[in-house]
DNA sequence: CCTGGCACTCTGCCCAGCTGAGTGCCAGGG
DNA sequence: CCCTGGCACTCAGCTGGGCAGAGTGCCAGG
């Protein structure tokens, strides 16, 4: 890469203001009409040497000679990283979203409202990620006999999530039995975070008679299982129907977005590559994924504390309302947060 | 309605043709075409003349003089009503069938697992309804103090589907009264189908000390709640991506039905006007919902037993395949149920 | 009742020409 | 040194005419 100059401030608002009239009017940008819509306070001519330039470093593109420019990704990853604002939801927005997420009776619920709000909010698809196993907590661990050699294990989470399984055990379970189990079981696992629990019930088995041990062994293994079944995470979608507004040439740039959201692999690889902390933004074709190359994902993490517990976001095309969608993610993933904290 | 002649042999055999060959290129399909393909065993000239009957009738349609016809939906219901037989799988194809649901852990899996295989067997957009609560028998109920005044119900159905619910009780609730309620409810209301528990159950509350009753009536409450929401229903959607291979006119066919897939209580409708038994063809505006006017339903109901708990199917354009669509839906539905019956 | 022949009607495609938007470059001015 | 107005150039997209091909309806004859 050979070093490129700095770009002044007047091409950095030349940038800005192609990306804006892009994204509304989804036609490529000319000189004159940007100095029309913006107070620029240059000519047209002088927008153009500007643009030559932006071209030159890869910012800017032209579908052909004698057509307006299109930013790049490498121009809407400046404009997103240096010139745009997160907008931030006004005020009876913020009250709209509260109140629609407020209404939620459960978990399943809750994010169904959020991940449909998120797609209503932002006109794009919406995905939200279940809070996921590994960074819940235990809250409760139940186990009920259903048949004399055949046990239902119950696990519930801090953030709500039920989990079950059926044991099938070596032999009759007796009464007492399970109910020392299940008494242990909560002593020790309750309010500890999902991952540790299986080295704090290791030695269980020994607590008990040599004869109940088998069955203790039986159903702790079908708990550690499922405390460790990452892919059981599970994730929603909304707003697909929006893909149809993503650009003319149709077939060709929905096919392959249709097939990645059928995925919950891909989907989940798409939140995973979220950074912990803030927001993320994935242009084009920083996009790991080949399907999605042509479009953006903006997404983020929430939880019910000061820890995110998964991720949300939202998927368009790269010509998509940056600071807004941004704003709309943020908020919607804090009053999520609320929620979850609160119940 | 004036009185149609009957349509001879002939020309219900020219009417197989033009949908098999319509169904098969896309595109009109005329005369010429139509003899080279099918042993007709007559000129174009006189399927000419058939087609005009066959026309008047209603059956097929021209698109603009000088092109070939296109079934209507009325001659695609003359089709699958008596032209058609629904294809059989083939026994590798069954076998694979069975294998890949063999595979399932649990209901949810099951559901998820149907739901990929129809769609991939059809390539179509397919829909599978969870077993509904009202049709299931109470396999287990289960009861769990969280806290002092917090108890968790959990109820299990024959289908294996798990529904829980937090009970917040108006008093402090004894280990000894939840034991006795617990062992009451199971022995009314196992077995029994759901919407019978609550006239079984009503009583209950007398049995008990009236300190206890508050208590009991509240659990009670909530599990008849949990009982009634029909609207609880859930519904499992796959192969979108199928639908970038409707048509060439694509937004405007397009984007009605992936808002009526985005919508549950569209779907849910749409299989609730599936027969109880046998197999349910929709075509075109035959649909209800206006958005699924240019689509077909195919759609059956599937159980663990004689009985059917719940339904599935798939959208497709008008123009399907529908004798192999449909032999794939019923082996489809038949593997579901023998699943659902075994576990 | 079927068939071959024939005239007719369209759609789709190709080609040419035009228009307009937008550019790049250059020479002049602050 | 940077901005500006002017000018020639390029090219996508639209328009209209002309052509080919598919498919039809109708008719007279077997």
């Amino acid at each position: 890469m050979y070093s490129e100059r700095p770009l002044d401030d007047r091409k950095l608002a030349v940038l800005r203001a192609i990306v804006q009239d892009y994204v509304g009017t989804e036609e490529p940008v000319g000189s004159k009409a940007l100095v029309e819509r913006h107070n620029l306070g240059v000519s047209p001519a002088t927008v153009r040497n500007d643009m030559a330039a932006l071209e030159e470093d890869g910012y800017i593109h032209q579908p052909h000679t004698s057509a307006g420019r299109i930013p790049t990704d490498k121009g809407y990853r400046l404009f997103v990283d240096r010139l745009a604002e997160v907008k931030p939801m006004t005020a009876p927005e913020r009250r709209a979203i509260r109140h629609f997420l407020d209404g939620a009776v459960d978990l399943d619920d809750t994010v169904a409202r959020t991940v449909r709000l998120l797609a209503q909010l932002t006109r794009q698809v919406a995905v939200v990620q279940y809070p996921s196993l590994s960074r819940s907590t235990v809250r409760h661990v139940e186990l009920v006999a259903l048949a004399p050699a055949k046990v239902m294990l119950v696990l519930i989470t801090n953030t709500g999530r039920v989990e079950q399984r059926m044991v099938d055990c070596p032999g009759t379970v007796g009464e007492t039995v399970l109910a020392d189990l299940r008494a242990k079981l909560n002593t020790q696992a309750v309010g500890r975070p999902l991952p540790e629990v299986p080295g704090l019930l290791e030695d269980l088995p020994a607590a008990f008679e040599p004869a109940d041990r088998p069955t203790v062994s039986t159903v702790l293994a079908t708990l550690f299982e499922t405390l460790a079944e990452q892919n059981e995470e599970r994730i929603m979608l909304a707003g697909t129907a929006n893909l149809t507004r993503f650009g003319h040439d149709f077939p060709l740039t929905i096919q392959p977005v249709l097939e990645a959201l059928e995925e919950q692999v891909v989907l989940l690889r798409l939140l995973g590559e979220t950074a912990d902390a803030g927001m993320t933004v994935r242009i084009g074709h920083e996009n790991a994924y080949e399907g999605l190359n042509s479009t953006s994902v903006v997404s983020v993490g929430y939880g019910s504390g000061d820890q995110s517990v998964a991720k949300l976001g939202v998927i368009g095309p790269t010509r998509m309302d940056y600071p807004g969608t941004m704003g709309a993610v943020r908020a919607v993933a804090r009053y999520v947060g609320q929620i979850l904290a609160e119940s």
